[in-house]
DNA sequence: TTTTTTTACGCAATCGTTCCCGGTAACGAT
DNA sequence: ATCGTTACCGGGAACGATTGCGTAAAAAAA
């Protein structure tokens, strides 16, 4: 089965030219006759003629597409980010290929090398809960391949980075649990070396602080798996309930955490928000609907995509090596629903 | 800002060899000394050489690239599928190149040629709402391209197709809410011509007709844009809810249809399922969590993927034109929860 | 020793395209 | 008549890899 198209050569061949006057005409380079260029270009018109991408990779040693790499893409927030880096990618001409780690630190080896080998010229990349090592990461950097840190990016690394606020997005989801009369916060969260984690985590805390309420380690909670696991959800609301005196409130860091733990607690017959208050990083178009109405932090994820789709193509196209890189910092929007409502008991307690 | 890779020249420079034998070392040939093997193959070791995929690709004239276009994979259903998809391509050494319609043909047509000009070895497509012109994918297909259709499939091309049994997963879910005591069910639907529609409103109808419940054509309704457009399933809704008696149960046949409704009836106040009765296809994994918990149909996503691509995978690597295509049909499933929930009038009236 | 065979490698074409060199014709100026 | 320009066009070498064919040297057979 092949799909044979049409090449310089035919053209040639069928005109009695040179490749060589074929492709100028095509160019329209100004050393044809334009007489010769109607010729070329009616025959490439009629016979639909393309360029061949794929010698022209070869000749200028560019692909013309680029990696994508996060943990899955059934999973709002990272498909509304490559909604962004493809809307972007597209008008500039480049394809976007599209990997997922599933939160394994070797499948995103895997991918990379993959990516990597098949000769991209650039990658976005949110790395997954499992990844500690990035001596891989640095050496393809090293070896000038472009790069763009997203979501959880590593800091190590010196290129151009897209976050969301996740520290004041965590400060104002705990500040708001706060207001709401919550006292024993918990907290469940990715692995604790994530960037995400760490700054999510620091709001929170600064947030409780700047409410005098004490930090308790016993009240965070990480998922090694990021929720991918279902049982390490439950595992640590196990945990959790079985502290006295329990939270009364949970903030969620990510979002299939923050789904995560509502299955939880109405197959525990809690009741949100009365026994439980619930807030949460969240991009699903759903959080509405659910029962109840969840609070969420939202991130401006498709914007996240094109931004980072933007700074990679700056770090393709430069013609001198990049050497000062930026760090974007996008602001997260607080949706106030039903999970998080102000309850009579707490609200006087508060008062 | 170049990445640049080591080549199969640089290796026969270094080693005092030509590219012939380094290559043929590389690929085990048998003329190829041992001793000469081994010192390539080190040397490639250590300094990692991956061969080039574009060269090759050049010389094979194939890509090892295939395309899949969906209208959005921001969308529970296809993003399972692609997961199928890429777990079939990886394992072949393919990647997989996403694009999306978003329920646009000018989309759709704008990705086909984008996609083909990028010399996709074979196309997966669900096509869009909008699509009713195939002369395009016609064209294609003779021209020797392999297709293979799923989900939204266009019966004018003899192809591999992969699609659920829709005809019976509609049948069920009427059924039910027939058993469940609904008498006036409302279908809402993508467009007519759609391939699932046709099937599913046959599955629908046929469940009425067997249960002496006479089909109303009023009481169908269809979305043009498959529910991208929030306002047109409200248009729809309004015109069902004018309706003298009214629907006292919906059945709505794709995933965004399935929320959107949902939403709709909440912010009408109306009680799911006293009021109305709700069941539909979707294959998200949060209509356990959603108030009511929602009953649905779900499709095999992820198997469809891989069957597709599987099936994809013969036609591109036949080495003569393949002439007898299959469809294969795989089964749904049907998971009833409280959107459908038996109410004691209702049973009463049906007892 | 001579001939044949085997071993082990190199040359060059190929894939489709671009682009650096040329080259040739026509024409005006000297 | 000669030279310089200008306008057009072609040859051929890349890009990285594979592969059919040719061939020197070494080994085996005569």
């Amino acid at each position: 089965m092949k799909f044979e198209a049409i090449t310089i050569k035919d053209i040639a061949k069928a005109l009695g030219l040179s490749t060589s006057t074929v492709s100028r005409a095509l160019r329209d380079s100004y050393e044809i006759s334009p007489e010769t260029k109607r010729l070329v270009l009616e025959y490439a018109e009629k016979n639909n003629y393309h360029p061949n991408p794929i010698a022209l990779s070869l000749k200028e040693r560019r692909s013309r597409s680029i990696g994508v790499i996060v943990c899955e893409i059934a999973n709002s927030y990272f498909s509304q980010v490559i909604n962004g880096i493809e809307s972007i990618a597209y008008n500039n001409g480049y394809n976007v290929i599209i990997a997922q780690s599933r939160e394994s630190f070797d499948r995103e080896m895997l991918n990379l090398q993959y990516l990597t080998s098949r000769s991209i010229d650039g990658l976005i990349i949110s790395i997954s809960t499992e990844t500690k090592d990035f001596s891989y990461f640095k050496e393809l950097h090293q070896k000038g391949l472009p790069i763009v840190f997203f979501d959880r990016i590593v800091s190590e690394i010196e290129t151009h980075k897209v976050i969301a606020d996740n520290y004041k997005g965590a400060y104002d989801a705990t500040m708001h649990l706060v207001n709401c009369g919550y006292r024993r916060i918990a907290a469940i969260s990715n692995p604790a070396l994530l960037s995400i984690t760490k700054e999510r985590l620091a709001g929170y805390k600064a947030a409780l602080v700047d409410s005098s309420i004490e930090v308790n380690e016993a009240l965070i909670k990480y998922c090694q798996h990021g929720g991918m696991i279902v049982s390490e959800v439950e595992e640590v609301a196990k945990e959790l309930f079985k502290l006295k005196p329990g939270p009364d409130a949970i903030f969620a860091t990510a979002d299939k955490l923050t789904t995560g733990c509502l299955r939880i607690l109405k197959a525990k017959g809690m009741r949100v928000p009365h026994d439980m208050g619930l807030i949460g990083f969240s991009n699903t178009d759903l959080t509405d609907l659910l029962d109840p109405p969840l609070s969420i932090i939202k991130q401006p994820a498709f914007e996240m995509g094109e931004v980072a789709m933007t700074l990679l193509l700056q770090l393709i196209e430069s013609k001198r090596p990049v050497t000062n890189f930026e760090t974007r910092v996008l602001s997260t929007q607080l949706l106030i629903r039903d999970s998080t409502k102000i309850m009579k008991k707490k609200a006087d307690e508060f008062a």
